[in-house]
DNA sequence: CTGATATATCGACAGATGTCAATAGGTGAG
DNA sequence: CTCACCTATTGACATCTGTCGATATATCAG
C-alpha cells in the first residue's frame, strides 16, 4: 500500500550532472520539475514558506494568487501529488505547508 | 544590444522560500523550470555534463536521446534560450556545453 | 560549381495544461 | 434539520508543447 507521496519518492537522489540519465529516470524528474514550472504554483509555495507557523489555510491562498478558487485548488493538488506540499484538514478548512525535504531533493538533482 | 542569455539573467538570485513572489518574478522562474520539465532535455543536460571536456557535438546527441534530429535541435534551442547550455559552431558542427552558473542559480532559487 | 553532410526552421498534428463557471461533497452553526 | 461556508471535482475551452516529415541554410570536400 503506497502513501500519497510514494509515487515520487524515488526521484530524490540522483543528479542530472553525475551521469547520463535513463529515459525513465528523466521522465520522473521532469514530472517533478513540471510542478515548479507554473507561476501560480511557485507563488503558492512562496506564500506557504513565508507564512508564520509554516502553514496557511487554503481559504487565504485564493485572493493573493489572483486565480479562481477551483484553479487554486487544482494547483494545490498538483503540488501535493508532486510531494512538495501537504494539506491537513481541520474542520471546514485545509491547512497547507511545504515539505522542505522534497524541495531539497530537487535542489540536489541539480548539483 | 542584448546577448542571447540576457533575457533570463534576472531570474537568478531570489529564493522561492524567502518571501512571497510577484506574478512577474514567478513567471520568469517558472519559465526557467519549464526548461527542466522534459525528459529529453534532462537527458541532454546529463549527456553534456558527463562528457569528457564538458562538450558534445550536436551530431552525437541525436542517437542517445532517441528522438528525431529536428526534435533534438528544438530541445537544444529551448535549453539555450533558458541559458542552461550554449552552442559553439565550428565548421559544420555545433558543440554544446552546460552553463553551470545557470543551474546553480536555479538550485539557489529552491534554497 | 556540385554534391554531401550538419543543423535549424517550418508546418502539421495529437496530447497536455491552465483557466473558469457550475456543481458536488463535507462540515459546523443555529 | 437546514443553511452557510470551504474545498474539491467536473466539463468545457483556448493555448501551449513535443513530435515528426519536409525543407531550408550553411559549410566543407572534390
Amino acid at each position: 500500500m503506497k502513501k500519497a507521496v510514494a509515487v515520487v519518492d524515488d526521484v530524490c537522489c540522483q543528479s542530472v550532472l553525475a551521469a547520463p540519465m535513463s529515459e525513465r529516470d528523466a521522465g520522473e524528474l521532469a514530472h517533478a520539475f513540471a510542478a515548479l514550472a507554473d507561476p501560480a504554483r511557485l507563488r503558492l509555495l512562496s506564500l506557504l514558506a513565508a507564512a508564520e507557523g509554516g502553514e496557511v489555510c487554503a481559504c487565504d491562498l485564493v485572493a493573493p494568487i489572483g486565480r479562481s478558487q477551483p484553479t487554486v485548488s487544482h494547483h494545490l493538488k498538483v503540488l501535493t501529488e508532486a510531494g512538495l506540499v501537504v494539506g491537513d484538514k481541520r474542520g471546514r478548512w485545509v491547512w497547507y505547508r511545504v515539505i522542505p525535504e522534497r524541495l531539497a531533493a530537487l535542489r540536489a538533482a541539480l548539483a
